[in-house]
DNA sequence: AATTGTACCTGTCAGC
DNA sequence: TGCTGACAGGTACAAT
């Protein structure tokens, strides 16, 4: 569900709500939304949730980071709760939620924190380091952040992955999901389905800017709520409305009038229009 | 090594 | 109306 823009929303909302507050105690209703890792460092292991408590109560927020759409409530003593909302997750400050997997109650007692997540596949972890998590290290530059574009473009085209499923990827550019890269490709007229190997480096130029425009555009307009994603006061996002091929199936292309096609590019649902993306 | 497939869960919606 | 199957914004791990 969330991507980068939808993770930076609520980073935003987070930083003006819960920065300064102190944590007094959580409520953990599913232990498995908790995640750790073990002595090697490497493989995640269930935590206990009174040690996990233990670990963050009195704690100070003393800011709120991002990095792809991983979120980073840091500590006042260098550690950090890391979420990952995963498909479904949502983190809205308000009353009491009762469907939320974990609560997280500050010193303000005027609102809480709900971790919610239908589909429980999102995560919440403390790293002592967030830069030295294995999740946070295995990702790829920031889109929106300077990048060696020579570079990145050189590494796309090294490999023989579709595009779709090359920029799905994580480790090659950290924050993008299915909806901003099917809209991203289309802007280029790119197909989904189309080797990264036989793009041109200004194929590859043209494409990174159009992914920019998309995650900022995405950021303006806080995010699309197709379905599940809320900001962090529970409100819906209004991106979703300016999309032009993402769900757009069967209808005209917003650029030449043929009609959109869908399709599956390694297991993942994609549109895109046969006439003008090549 | 890199790429692709599968598993993890629950809810919704189209078609019968 | 109710059942069934396909599908949903993501990632870790297994298989190739």
């Amino acid at each position: 569900m969330p991507e980068l823009p939808e993770v930076e929303t609520i980073r935003r909302d987070l930083a003006d709500l819960v920065v300064g507050k102190m944590i007094s105690h959580l409520v953990v209703a599913d232990r498995r939304a908790l995640e750790g890792f073990g002595p090697d460092g490497s493989r995640r292991r269930r935590v206990d949730p009174v040690a996990f408590e233990g670990r963050l109560k009195g704690r100070r927020v003393s800011g709120v980071g991002r990095r792809g759409k991983y979120l980073l409530l840091h500590l006042d003593d260098g550690a950090s709760l890391l979420v990952h909302l995963r498909m479904t997750g949502r983190l809205v400050w308000g009353p009491p939620d009762l469907r939320a997997r974990v609560q997280i109650l500050f010193d303000d007692e005027s609102n809480v924190l709900s971790f919610c997540d239908t589909r429980r596949f999102g995560e919440v972890w403390i790293a002592e380091d967030w830069r030295e998590d294995p999740s946070i290290k295995a990702l790829g530059p920031e889109p929106l952040e300077p990048l060696d574009a020579d570079e990145w473009s050189r590494g796309l085209r090294r490999s023989s992955a579709k595009i779709q499923a090359a920029l799905l990827d994580q480790k090659r550019m950290a924050g993008l999901g299915n909806i901003y890269v099917t809209e991203a490709l289309w802007r280029a007229g790119i197909r989904p389905a189309r080797r990264a190997r036989t793009l041109r480096e200004s194929d590859t130029n043209i494409l990174l800017g159009h992914i920019r425009d998309v995650l900022q555009e995405g950021i303006l307009h806080r995010g699309v709520s197709f379905r599940d994603y809320r900001d962090a006061q529970g409100n819906k996002g209004r991106a979703g409305e300016r999309l032009a091929v993402y769900g757009k199936a069967g209808k005209p292309c917003p650029r030449c009038r043929a009609t959109l096609q869908g399709a599956k590019v390694n297991g993942r649902g994609t549109v895109f229009c046969p006439r003008c993306q090549k």
